[in-house]
DNA sequence: TTCGGCTACTTAGCGCTACTATGTACTAGT
DNA sequence: ACTAGTACATAGTAGCGCTAAGTAGCCGAA
């Protein structure tokens, strides 16, 4: 979409990212398919897997490396409690943000 | 609100600023207080005023100097046909990213 | 058997945006 | 004179997504 929607993103990518990883397991490329899938066609593969390092940095999910069949060994993410919490925080914070901007487009100054 | 909205703001802080001036213009100062008076109590000052300076280099506003009765003179700020288009760009930019989320957020993996 | 194409992950460097911190300057009230 | 409120400006920092390039394993077609 452009670079409206790269910034946007900041911030919201990561939110997106610990969504998509509630209930199911997935590894990096899983991710990044699943992503464009979604309608988030231009998400680069290497902004992936930056923001996985980086959640698995600040312990927001669990790592287990399995073998692939097609390829080099998966890194599969699991999201553990802590990664829940901040998930229930970034729904809050997008609540928030999202009440605000419906509340501005309906011409509530 | 911490770090997270620092992070979301980015790309949307715009477009808030674009619709908080479609109607009625505003000068720098006051666009912050009705920031705050919306809920956004943490925007720094510095921010606004950076992001007016790069909204008008971009051509988004026209401004004008006015006396001010109360402080130095303010530089009012009125949005311009090109800055609605970029308005437009961005309500159509936020829906995309808000209908997705939300698809997210209530199960549609 | 070699080559392209898919799978799968990594990383250095860049650009953009919001924040911090500080400074300037004008007015009015005490 | 001093403080508080009004009003704007800016240098430096941090964080995040993108670009671009690379490594590595597997497979099927030429």
């Amino acid at each position: 979409m452009g670079k409206q929607m790269t910034e946007m993103l900041k911030g919201t990518l990561e939110g997106i990212v610990l969504a998509l990883l509630t209930g199911s397991p997935a590894y990096g490329y899983e991710i990044t398919t699943l992503l464009r899938a979604q309608g988030f066609t231009e998400i680069a593969e290497g902004t992936v897997y930056a923001l996985l390092v980086r959640i698995e940095q600040k312990g927001l999910v669990d790592v287990e490396k399995r073998p692939s069949e097609k390829g080099p060994p998966r890194k599969v993410y699991t999201l553990n409690p802590q990664g829940e919490k901040e998930l229930d925080e970034f729904w809050k914070t997008w609540s928030f943000l999202s009440e605000r901007l419906e509340q501005l487009r309906t011409g509530g100054k």
